[in-house]
DNA sequence: TCGAAAGCGGAAGTCGTTTTCACCCCGGCG
DNA sequence: CGCCGGGGTGAAAACGACTTCCGCTTTCGA
């Protein structure tokens, strides 16, 4: 949402990154290879090195989130917002949005059962989608 | 704890890894590869297929509980029990159980939400160990 | 005993991710 | 105006967990 933050320490490529997963939007997660695919067709030279370190340092930064949900074999990006969990169909391997969060009250006691300090939480769903659910065959 | 349901399918080199499993007990979590040498201090001559196939098998059979950790390179193995949450310290790396289970009233309407079926949730919390907590440093 | 089927293990392959390394652009400085 | 110097860049190689392949061995029923 706020622009201002990222203007300093970002390269004009991992700016170009950042645009892009803002620019998706909430309720879409891209892959590292969309990513790469959607910056090479604004800037053809662009390689995937560029990408990657860009993702890396907007991930650490917290400008974006990655979410890596059970069952997939890779990661996915979304621009950073408010907590939410995550709803992944074993059959088709979409994923989509769930308005779920953990209350900060039930990490406060977790943290405390552990001992340590709790700086995130993450939820995922499995199951089947919506569309999936019509089609009822189970291959 | 009840080894009745898997006399049938399992082949011996199946058995000894779901045992293997049960025996590090609840609050272990095993790396493929460390199954794979447990394996082999009782079976010098099993093979990293063998034991890949078995864990593939007690995992579909549900007999065995994979795990993902964000921010963790590889997958865990667990015995299959009550639902429980997962802690994973960012410094050492060491994952923990955590007494915490999303409720069935929420799954299920959450899943009324999505329109389409929940079959499991998984929850991970990330931060400081108790003993990294100790540890001042941020290295 | 024989043959089919299942199990097995070594090795190679797959694939997303991460690192390496040399080149280039772009600034300041002499 | 030309010489540095350092961060940024991109192609390619390396990495590592996971998965598959393929031929050999064991098991089991006829």
């Amino acid at each position: 949402m706020n622009p201002s933050p990222l203007q300093a320490p970002l390269s004009k490529s991992h700016r170009l990154v950042y645009e892009i997963v803002q620019e998706q939007g909430i309720g879409r997660h891209l892959a590292m290879a969309d990513l790469f695919s959607l910056a090479q067709s604004r800037q053809p030279r662009i390689g995937f090195t560029t990408v990657y370190r860009a993702v890396t340092k907007l991930r650490d930064l917290g400008l974006i989130s990655e979410i890596t949900p059970h069952g997939a074999e890779r990661a996915y990006y979304e621009p950073a917002g408010p907590a939410h969990a995550h709803f992944r169909c074993d059959r088709c391997g979409d994923v989509q949005d769930v308005d779920f969060a953990i209350p900060a009250t039930v990490t406060t006691a977790l943290a405390a059962q552990i001992g340590g300090a709790i700086a995130n939480a993450t939820v995922h769903f499995r199951g089947r989608c919506a569309e999936c659910s019509r089609l009822e065959d189970s291959a």
